[in-house]
DNA sequence: CATGAATGAGTTTTCATTCAT
DNA sequence: CATGAATGAAAACTCATTCAT
């Protein structure tokens, strides 16, 4: 029992350490960017030493790597609640019930930071955008399985469902680009619209 | 000869050398991003000296901002085409037309790699952020008074229609992202609903 | 079991440890250079912790003065073997015939490695170049002896013959550095020059 | 005339500044090895910025193969001078008034702290090992025309001759390790054996 | 005897910026 | 208007060494 709670308490401390690192990166990446947040002042910020920042991370880049990996669970988890709340009605209105909540959390200028700051990175980094798109996959697959399961539209095939699932991304992903841009934006507005397009797309846009 | 071509003569070819600084920029941006191009790289790709390029721009960021800027002009010029290039049929129509086109330049890598360079600065960087919504505003605008122009539809008021607007802008923007994170996306099929998305803010969808 | 062997199995144990870092080390060295091989890279090639290094080491510097010292013994044992092996002949037969085994040791890249590796840092390392000479001292004494119970040539008083053994010993060190230096280096041709200056220095050249 | 000299004086101040760092990098080098030497220092022995040292090499290893070059055209001047500087006699008469100075130029500590030094790091860095064999090469084929024009033993072919003019260079590399590891060694006897070895090699030892 | 987390100074290298020419 | 030498303060990363456990 000693033994085993010595091992587990020094993994866990261990854990703890790498997360201290990946949330004070996360903090620096989200206010200073990739380039702009050194080592030194992530370690600064996790409460460590620089040298020990490479005791978690082989390089700068595996931590944005862990961060990117990260989000894809924070997502993933957030798909499996949204099938465990289930309050009646059919897909669409699963669906729109949730539509206010991810266009807050998407229009949230630290979310949005860290989010461009991610893309631009994939945009040259083949290594981050492996894992982006890696995580986009599974994230994608997660959610068309949760749709079949759900009770997807009887008109449209596979192809055209997975299809029609990733313009309601789309629609989310440039949302927090347009958030960027007109820090005006009506967001209950748009939700509203987002709204009718997932009706739209999913029940009444004819199959092909 | 006379002082006045002169004058003109010195000022036009300083502004043609800084052109050549931002097209050199504009490129170097595109495939290493901001901190991936030293001043020495940009210089030598405008074709001048290191330090010539502080006669044109105060500093590096200033060039940053010179871009976001000239971004601007290049999308009015856009809207101006569209405008001209009508064929008939009604708005949906003039619109729909251009689709796939905007499609192919919103998911071109080089295009995608400097805009999310520009949209991850601006979220950090207030300067450009400044530029950015003041050229989106500006463009936003100029679309709003195209539709006016080429009849919108009667049924929806001035807000709610350059809201409608703002969505299919934004469909645009989610594009870039979307392709960055999956590069089997089916751009055709895209395009096709996205077309039909169109058609349903300014033709079917309720005005509220 | 009693307290003679426990002290005495603890302590042999010490030493095997101490004898696998040497080892850990003088592959490292070999292969990286001193300055290329960490005391973390040296521990897990010795199978041990890093921090446990500095249990039978005061610092780096003290694993490069043991390897030193070691390479002693080593040399010191081939001299020995070099005696017993006698199949008969004089001095210059018994020298001769283990001239190409010699020629190979000192050619192999990793022994040349090690060897250069010592001798670079033993030029401006004092307490290095200290261990090396005393170390050479010794070897140089024991060739001494071995070729006067062997049977020295009569016409070189003892100065003279120490000196024309050096002249020996000085060949297969300069043959190090040549075949560095000369990758396509004959080593045939090389040990059988070598053996003629063995005899010429023994037998043929005058006395002074 | 200026303009000439104008550009003439640039060109050679930039020069000189680049020998400047390689001096200061030898003594560096010398003192405290390659590895012991950081290009902070070498900086400072050059009485330039850290930063500057990378206008004139693109990184350390750089500077390391611009000394083993130079050090190449020191020898091949001297193997030049040593033509020129013909007082009359054989071949092995004109080689053995040399050796008295090739003996003390490699047996000088300077010289042979920064020989050991190149021969370390060419054991192990491909880069340099190039650089070192390429220049030996040229050197050896350089001394190799010279015997040829000075007049070779006739019994002599040409493989032959050359290994044994390699035999030569080999002593004097041995000398410099030999001098290291023996601080009493007696370099006028060497001087002396390694005429007669000289000797031995070119007049009578037999062909094969 | 043994671990490995932790440090912090040190390494090479890059780069925006300045300035004499 | 134009150059490019020069700086010096970063940056990412390494590593010998210490020490609590």
């Amino acid at each position: 029992m000693c033994a085993a709670s010595r091992t587990r308490g020094e993994s866990d401390k261990g854990e703890l350490r790498r997360q201290q690192v990946l949330e004070a990166a996360t903090e620096c990446f989200r206010r200073e960017g990739f380039h702009g947040s050194s080592i030194a002042r992530i370690s600064q910020a996790a409460g460590m030493s620089p040298g020990h920042i490479y005791h978690y991370f082989a390089n700068k880049e595996a931590i944005v790597e862990a961060i990117a990996e990260r989000e894809e669970h924070d997502i993933a988890e957030l798909l499996r609640k949204l099938e465990q709340d289930r309050e009646g009605g059919g897909l669409v209105d699963m669906l729109t019930r949730q539509t206010a909540e991810i266009v807050e959390r998407n229009t949230d200028p630290a979310y949005a930071g860290l989010m461009l700051e991610l893309a631009a990175e994939a945009a040259r980094n083949p290594a981050v955008r492996k894992i982006l798109q890696r995580s986009e996959r599974e994230i994608g697959g997660q959610f068309f399985r949760l749709v079949q399961r759900v009770g997807a539209p009887a008109a449209l095939d596979d192809a055209e469902l997975q299809m029609r699932l990733q313009m309601i991304a789309l629609m989310f992903n440039g949302l927090t680009l347009r958030m960027l841009n007109d820090p005006d934006f009506d967001l209950d507005a748009a939700a509203r619209l987002i709204n009718g397009i997932i009706r739209f797309l999913l029940e009444e846009a004819p199959p092909r």
